[in-house]
DNA sequence: GCCGTTTTCGGCCCGACTGTTTTCAGTCG
């Protein structure tokens, strides 16, 4: 049983909690929580890294959790976790998680009532104990009775980015309609275009005497305020999507979009950047002294800080700032760049429209070319195509392509690997091809070494051009299989082929981490729509901002090249 | 526990809102 990088941060976090609730230094805790954040954005497994010094060069990490680190992976335990979790029984832990409760109030309730669980609390508070403590006044009880009546698993999770924007952008045309409002932004995660998003942050511009905030309460959608101040607001969406709202005036818009875009990381490390210099940077402006020296845009803190703009899909502190203080940020993609899609099916297998009609919606959004790459057929696919049936789509594309002026359609397919790495149509037909998608579309559960091998294997074979959503992970629905990226984009690098971006908005796969490690290798990338219909075509702009935020530049993408340029790629990757 | 373009010690981002309190601690983002 090895240990994954999730597993380092989440013991990491863990013993942040218990820290905190132990009183113990708050820094202390804090750099444990940073360590956990970082490790989960790390694309190589620490496990892999037998050289110490190498670890203590990752921010965040010193001598004491490069040691712990160590540990852990060699051992499979953690000494000073195991010592924590003796101290502090099981339970506390999960009176954490109770929005109400922080690090004080836990350890108040634990030394004072010897309350040890969510049901000692329950208890404790029908019993009328929890009112002799200092400081858990009758409106304070009645809402941690409330949040106890709440099932821990019933609280919402992270929702994917686009079911998140069918509550955001209605949300947004509401409130920039109040009187007053002069902009509205939704920031945070959602501006950030991280593939899921926890909350709304909603930022509003608005003069001194206007009060936005209580138009919220009217907003048919809002499920609960839960907080209610002259410039602030907090609540919940009908849906469990929560819901934070901010007002400043105009001339603070953009130190507050600034502030409110996050990452939290990001943030700090900005607000750290301003200290260093004798500034401060809060979400009303940058002040030196009282004067207030930027603000009004994020365009000017950033410059008055010696710093180029910086993308929000790229505020994750993973690098930018540094970059942008040497203004060598990179000159991200746009959906404009885009010449071609090399993803998309039709009615011939599991699509719901002709090759003719999807030619038609591709041209209508500014594409040159298409890659037709319907299933082939296996189990799973009702129609998916043999040899004969590719050969006669084929015939058709032919056909079709000499009709055609300023547009081509590849020759394609999306091959299944089967379970043993072998593809689903032999050599000789795919050879035929232009592209070959490759895809594991069963048999996810395989232990990892398998699942690894199964798509080394797959990537030998001669004719394959891309390796299409390569982690296999559906938002919402399943994570992604156990399965050693690093060694596939390491092969797919050495093999000269392709790795997808899938703009599916439930898929967006490969995640940022791994994008922006297979670029740093040199890997291209494919961003596909995946079509199953005329109208799916849009979600390349999806792919885009999850490209985006891996820091791909349109050098870095196939289908961002002109057709010929993107055949002579195509063709290189041919053994 | 981490970290260093003043520092190997002494800092560590910053402010709003709530509830409980007579001046502020706790929590959150």
């Amino acid at each position: 049983m090895s240990i994954h990088n999730t597993d380092i941060a989440d013991a990491f976090d863990e013993i942040g909690d218990l820290l905190s609730i132990q009183g113990d230094n708050a820094f202390r805790v804090r750099a444990y929580r940073r360590a956990a954040q970082i490790v989960r954005g790390l694309p190589r497994q620490l496990a892999e890294m037998t050289d110490s010094s190498e670890l203590e060069r990752l921010p965040g990490i010193g001598k004491d959790l490069s040691g712990k680190i160590a540990e852990f992976v060699k051992t499979g335990r953690l000494a000073a976790l195991e010592k924590l979790r003796r101290q502090v029984p099981s339970g506390v832990r999960d009176l954490l998680a109770l929005p109400a409760m922080g690090p004080a109030r836990v350890r108040a309730l634990v030394s004072s009532l010897h309350v040890a669980s969510r049901a000692d609390l329950a208890r404790a508070l029908a019993a009328g104990r929890v009112g002799e403590l200092r400081g858990f006044g009758p409106v304070l009880r009645a809402k941690l009775e409330r949040e106890l009546a709440v099932k821990p698993d019933d609280t919402p999770h992270r929702l994917p980015l686009s079911v998140a924007a069918e509550y955001a952008e209605p949300l947004r045309r509401y409130l920039a309609a109040v009187g007053g409002v002069e902009r509205v932004e939704i920031a945070g995660s959602y501006r950030r275009g991280r593939d899921t998003v926890g909350d709304l942050d909603v930022l509003l511009s608005a003069p001194p005497g206007t009060e936005p905030i209580a138009a919220l309460e009217q907003y048919p959608d809002v499920r609960e305020v839960t907080a209610s101040g002259a410039t602030k607001a907090a609540g919940i969406l009908r849906n469990g999507l929560g819901l934070d709202v901010r007002v400043v005036p105009p001339e603070s818009f953009g130190a507050a979009l600034q502030y409110f875009t996050g990452s939290k990381q990001h943030g700090i490390h900005v607000r750290r950047r301003a200290q260093e210099r004798g500034l401060k940077l809060n979400e009303y402006g940058l002040f030196q002294g009282a004067k207030r020296i930027a603000g009004r845009t994020e365009e000017g803190v950033y410059e008055r800080l010696g710093l180029s703009w910086i993308a929000p899909e790229l505020r994750e502190d993973r690098g930018e700032i540094e970059a942008a203080q040497h203004h060598a940020l990179p000159a991200l993609i746009e959906r404009a760049d885009l010449r071609g899609d090399l993803h998309v099916h039709s009615v011939a297998s599991d699509g719901q429209d002709s090759l003719e009609e999807m030619v038609a919606a591709a041209r209508r959004q500014k594409l040159s070319y298409i890659a037709m790459t319907d299933h082939s057929k296996y189990l799973g696919i009702v129609r998916g195509l043999d040899a004969d049936r590719l050969e006669r789509q084929g015939e058709a594309i032919d056909a079709l392509n000499g009709t055609l002026r300023g547009f081509t359609v590849l020759k394609g397919a999306e091959v299944d690997i089967l379970e043993d790495g072998r593809l689903a149509l032999p050599d000789a037909v795919l050879g035929k091809l232009d592209v070959v998608v490759i895809a594991v579309h069963s048999h996810f559960g395989l232990p990892e070494a398998r699942q690894t091998t199964r798509i080394l294997r797959a990537l030998e074979r001669p004719n394959v051009s891309i390796l299409a959503h390569p982690s296999g992970r559906v938002l919402g629905e399943r994570g992604p299989y156990a399965l050693d990226l690093e060694r596939v984009i390491d092969a797919v690098h050495a093999r000269g082929c392709f790795l997808e971006v899938n703009s599916q908005p439930l898929r967006l796969d490969l995640d940022d981490i791994h994008i922006k490690a297979a670029i740093e290798r040199g890997v291209r990338l494919s961003i596909a729509s995946d079509a199953h219909s005329i109208d799916q075509l849009v979600n390349l702009e999806g792919g885009v901002r999850q490209a985006r935020r891996g820091w791909a530049r349109k050098e870095d993408v196939l289908n961002a090249r002109p057709l010929a340029e993107a055949r002579q790629l195509l063709r290189g990757a041919r053994l």
